[in-house]
DNA sequence: TGTTTGACCGGTC
DNA sequence: CGACCGGCCAAAC
């Protein structure tokens, strides 16, 4: 991915585009992939402004424990999980099922 | 300029 | 298992 963008916030929608369908990443993950190791806050709070970037997944994008933590920013928290199971992605009690294989690290599956 | 707040993370109690 | 703490970095007030 291209670091021209002065953004952050670029950054991590570059990283949160390129999550393929069907898959979720952590925060951390891409935190991590961004150079910024704890900064998976940072991430977050990027996301935050995910509202005005329809091409960003947001909902493919949950903590470290394939919980869904920011469904309650959506416009409505089901969107979140309906879209997931849209995309064949099973979510159970508001966390992603087999997250740990459909877990997409940027670091790995880019290197 | 300093404090507060986050869609987090890991560890501890 | 739930609550708390420190860390990390950037924006909002």
């Amino acid at each position: 991915m291209s670091r021209n963008n002065d953004n952050f916030f670029e950054d991590v929608f570059e990283v949160v585009k390129l999550i393929p369908k069907g898959r979720v990443s952590s925060y951390g993950a891409i935190a991590e992939y961004l150079g910024i190791k704890s900064g998976a806050r940072m991430v977050g709070w990027a996301m935050n402004s995910c509202h005005a970037r329809p091409d960003v997944p947001a909902h493919r994008v949950v903590n470290s424990k394939g919980l869904l933590t920011g469904k309650h920013h959506f416009p409505t928290p089901n969107e979140m999980q309906n879209r997931l199971e849209k995309e064949g992605v099973k979510v159970k009690n508001d966390k992603v099922a087999d997250f740990e294989k459909l877990l997409w690290l940027p670091r790995k599956e880019l290197l």
